[in-house]
Parts: structure tokens; C-alpha cells; sequence
DNA sequence: CTTGACCTTGACGTCGACGTCAAGGATACG
DNA sequence: CGTATCCTTGACGTCGACGTCAAGGTCAAG
């Protein structure tokens, strides 16, 4: 599928896809015309970079690891040791990151729910 | 205290403490030679700052809301109506985060699982 | 009084994941 | 054949929460 259709398919920009493929995330192949060619591995490799770079993740480490994941029903490549010190890292980063959106989560439902009942008085 | 105190004490930088006051959040008294003088609850605010600003709300947002806090055992003030529905968006906004990070963490954990047991071979 | 730590207000720099033009080639359709 | 839509590669702009200088005032200690 060309670079459009896939834009559709995942929600995607144009230009976050040809980003990703700049800093060798995606390697999609290419018509005679040098159009891009995505295939549906493509596909499952963006939504892939979506969650992980929505995890606070960098294009860099994402590039790292995208060899090692798991590919329908196989773990591929597993990580050489640094690579997984800093994978060990990441995950307990995101459990931080998870903890304090709770808080915030907590915190936002407090002020809500002390918010006036149902007729509001006007406010700056 | 001053702000290097206040900086020790809640992890910020000095810039971040003036930011803050800059965007709003915050306003320390003043002694007379124009420095500036935080009470224990700015202190608490600063807290409840690197909270929400963890969580992805703005400085803009967070100055509307930061009046509304539950302030040790009782709820202030209540927001006007708009307010509270933006609370309500980024609530429903850090609960679809916190899902995406912890789908973004089982990806991490299954690829640490994968990895070489002890004695990793060497890695480009 | 002087030194040095602490404070003040600007104001420009940074970083990363894109947005957004510009200036064209490729493809589909009637 | 035209033309409308899609595609290509640059390359500069953006945005937000600060970092990082610069050029000084303030204050406690010796």
C-alpha cells in the first residue's frame, strides 16, 4: 500500500511516516517510481513506534529494538546486555510515569467532583 | 525559604520555580530587597505543579485549576462549568495514557524475557 | 570592607516529533 | 490529451518547559 492508505490506516501523518523511515524505524520498499511500498508488517511495525514513542521512548531506542520484537507468535531477536539494562530502564521509567498519572488522575477526579451540581454560576 | 531551599526540597530548578511563577502558578511573597519568600504551601503547590505537568496539562490549564485544589481537608473552590469539562477530557486523556504505557511496558517486558539468559553474546 | 554564596531580571538556546510550505514527478480517469 | 490526485525530496517553522549564559544587587561571615 502506498503512503496515503497507510496514513489512513493508522492514524498517522504523512510526514510522521516519511519521519520514521528518516531515522530508520521503517524500511518500506519502493516502486520503479520511487514511490513508497508499505506492506502490513509495515503496518504492524508503525502501531508498534506509535506505543512506544507514546511511552516516552526516543526514535533512537525504538530503532534498537524494533529488531528484537516479538513477531506473531516468535520472539525474534533477543537484545544484546546493554541493550536490555536500558530496556529494564524504559519499562521502569513508564511504571514511574503510570504512578504519577494516577496521582494526577486522583487528583483531577477530586476537583471535579467537587464541582457544582448541575446549574453553574457564571465564572471568569 | 528561598527558592534555593524550595529547589532542594521539591526537585526543580531554580528556572522551573521562576517559570512557574512566570506562567501564573505561583506567587511567593517578596522580602524587601525583592526576593522571593515560599511558604509551606507553595511548597505543596509546586508538588501538585510537577504532578499535573508530569501528567501533560499545560501551564495554561494548570493555572485555572490550581485554585480549585483541595487544600488539606477541604475543597476550595468548585470550577465553572467549562473548566470542568476540560478537566474531564484530560482525565479521559491520562486514562487512555496510562493505557497505552502500560501496553507499551508488556511490549518492553516481553523482549526483556526474550533476551539471553546470563552470559549475552556480543551485540553490534 | 571584602569575599563568596545567594539572589534578581532579561534574553537567547535546546530538543524532539513532527507541521507546513515549495517545487516539482507519477498515476488514474474520462 | 488534460487534469486532478497522489507521490517525491528538501528545508524551514513550531511549541513548551525549561537550560544557560550575562550583568548585576544582597547578605552573612571573617
Amino acid at each position: 500500500m502506498r503512503i496515503g492508505e497507510l496514513s489512513a490506516r493508522v492514524g498517522a501523518s504523512e510526514r510522521a511516516l516519511r519521519y520514521y523511515e528518516q531515522q530508520g524505524l521503517l524500511r518500506p520498499a519502493r516502486t520503479d517510481a520511487g514511490h513508497r511500498d508499505y506492506s502490513e508488517e509495515d503496518e504492524r511495525t508503525v502501531r508498534r513506534i506509535q506505543t512506544l514513542l507514546a511511552a516516552g521512548l526516543g526514535t533512537s531506542v525504538i530503532a534498537e529494538l524494533l529488531p528484537c520484537t516479538p513477531d506473531e507468535g516468535g520472539i525474534v531477536a533477543p537484545a544484546c546486555a546493554e541493550l536490555v539494562d536500558d530496556l529494564r530502564a524504559e519499562r521502569d521509567r513508564i511504571d514511574a510515569a503510570i504512578a504519577e498519572l494516577a496521582r494526577a488522575r486522583d487528583l483531577l477526579d477530586a476537583i471535579i467532583a467537587a464541582a457544582p451540581p448541575a446549574g453553574a454560576p457564571a465564572c471568569a
